[in-house]
DNA sequence: ATCACAGCTGGGAGCGCTCCCACCGTACCT
DNA sequence: AGGTACGGTGGGAGCGCTCCCAGCTGTGAT
């Protein structure tokens, strides 16, 4: 496939070894200074960058990752399910944060789409032959044995989201559980005494935090947690009216409902409205997320949002701490949670 | 920033000569096998092999970019704006589009957003150090300088999308023309009589074609284009409430409206609804895109797709063409346009 | 003046590959 | 028998950088 690629130039431009025959001083020099190190006088570095400007030196970076056995590359893994699953702002804003906070630094963003057990081997096999000094996982399933890979090969990784209450990898995660139930408390607080739930997939940490925000939510309002009340989906449209028929049936009387996603609202009220049921008279809706789905709906939805973009961010430091000072094995890994906010709209 | 980084590790890692050494032939026959070059007896391939297995060799990329002067990578160039600007699922369709067919390629994806003036500055430098062997562009604006550095530099590009009607780098793009053709003749058809349209920036060439297909239909219907049907917005749900404002004070009697953007249909909705007008009943609306904000307008907004996914696809075909095949400059160059397919749903 | 010790500097060695050329053997000619 | 050709092979010479050590200079202490 590959094999009849041409070669891609970059023959003529210049090397490290004629900056330093122009600027008179020798490679070991330049390096010094392209790379800022403080053991140059102040005399040779100018002269130093001086013939880099005039010669348009740019450096090699290939040369230098293999010269250095590092590869100036992150890894961003996206298990191809998800970017379906979650709405896809989610993962075009944590690629922006994370494409942000690189962008000051020389590190390269690596994008890599899982969709079958052969391309996790390829990467597998890539990864252990330490081809990126890091890796980013986003929404990893507890099942998944990458993490694991990871942490055998010692290669620094970062997580978005955690896979159990006790993960043990460095991970960046949003307050499901305190996002949950501050919608549940913002429910309630308007008044409504019969709330149900939509939750995603209790197998995924993240649908069971925010099963757990609702109950607490409930709970702190002297309230008994109803299992009519409850109806768990798999954070799609679909899944998301089968519940919500689900509750209906088991519970007419009900007068608000947190959803745990805004595409799961989204099926929920197509089958409120079938059943002639107003948002928000009859019954207030709550979703999460705050995608673009929840500013469309009729009316538009009441949502918890998360810092998606500074996750991104977030990942990207810790990695980089990860990367950077990895000396002591034992002390403790770079574990974050960032806050959510519930955005009000004429749902509730 | 990057100086403290520690050694990548992967020392220790089987290397091309142990492999040579072990299947007892030299560095070239190795070589040779694992870039499946025909120069080789089945006897020595399949003993080399073996060695490979065993040793679970994995070939070091950075060595051979640099050895191969070539990069192994293409780019996938994304100004910071259009994500935002863009519904996201155009966004991430593309991406998963590009990344599948790069799967079984031995290509790495290298992702850049492009935010600002100086970042544009580093990708020019980047690229012209010709650090990778392609770059894709997606919705580049008319006076984009990077195009024609990359055909300066000789560096295999392709673009989502058309800077004007005589686009001479290769690109793939939808049938903007024909998709908002076949919106306004639906509408026409569905016994609209006064059909206005509200417009992209009209100097983006997409946004001039989806005119350009809106003023083919009317004639087509053997009608008049009324200027005072046509206003002109930026893409955003902000300007498209603005347009129909304009719209409907120009002509209170119209009954149809193609919006060149699902967003901007949503904004166009908003203010059919804060003046009493109900959709499909006195207007009938229609976007472009198909993204999930169609599907989740009351009512479902009947919209235009594109196949995304698809030209992600086509990009990187058509760059793995030019990467491969550039020996005669004077070729011409692969340009294609996909087709796109009206979904009807409920507003129209 | 002598010695020690910094702070800088030059350049050899090597990272793991690909490219390419010389070379080997065998099969097939004349 | 000697010549020719060609598929198959080994390994030297780099690719452009970083690492590191030896060496060189100038300073301050003795």
């Amino acid at each position: 496939m590959a094999g009849t690629r041409r070669h891609g130039g970059g023959r003529g431009r210049p090397t490290l070894e004629e900056v330093a025959a122009r600027a008179g001083v020798g490679r070991g020099t330049v390096s010094r200074v392209i790379n800022g190190s403080p053991r140059v006088s102040d005399r040779t570095r100018t002269a130093v960058e001086q013939a880099v400007a005039e010669l348009g030196y740019v450096p090699n970076r290939v040369a230098r990752a293999l010269a250095a056995n590092r590869a100036d590359a992150v890894a961003l893994v996206i298990p191809e399910p998800e970017t379906r699953l979650f709405a896809e702002p989610y993962f075009s804003d944590i690629i922006r944060g994370v494409g942000a906070e690189l962008a000051d630094t020389d590190l390269q963003l690596l994008l890599t789409l899982i969709r079958t057990p052969k391309e996790r081997q390829r990467l597998a096999d890539y990864l252990s032959a330490h081809r990126v000094d890091g890796v980013l996982l986003v929404s990893v399933h507890a099942d998944d044995p990458l993490p694991d890979l990871l942490e055998r090969i010692e290669m620094p990784a970062v997580l978005s989201g955690r896979r159990s209450a006790h993960e043990t990898v460095p991970y960046v995660d949003s307050d499901n559980t305190g996002g949950a139930q501050s919608a549940v408390e913002h429910l309630i607080g308007r008044g409504r005494g019969t709330v149900a739930t939509i939750t995603g997939p209790l197998d995924m940490y993240v649908a069971q935090c925010r099963l757990e925000g609702y109950h607490a939510a409930v709970r702190a309002a002297g309230r008994e947690v109803d299992p009519e009340l409850v109806a768990s989906a798999d954070f799609t449209e679909e899944g998301g009216r089968r519940a919500m028929r689900q509750l209906l049936s088991q519970r007419p009387d009900l007068d608000g409902v947190f959803a745990a996603s805004d595409v799961m609202a989204a099926g929920a009220r197509q089958v409120l409205r079938e059943n002639g049921r107003g948002v928000p008279d009859d019954v207030a809706l709550v979703g999460f997320e705050d995608s673009a789905v929840a500013r469309h709906m009729d009316p538009p939805l009441t949502s918890v949002r998360q810092a998606t973009e500074e996750m991104g961010r977030a990942m990207v430091r810790v990695l980089l701490e990860e990367i950077g000072g990895r000396s002591d094995r034992t002390a403790k890994r770079p574990q974050m949670v960032l806050p959510t906010q519930l955005v009000r709209r004429e749902s509730s």
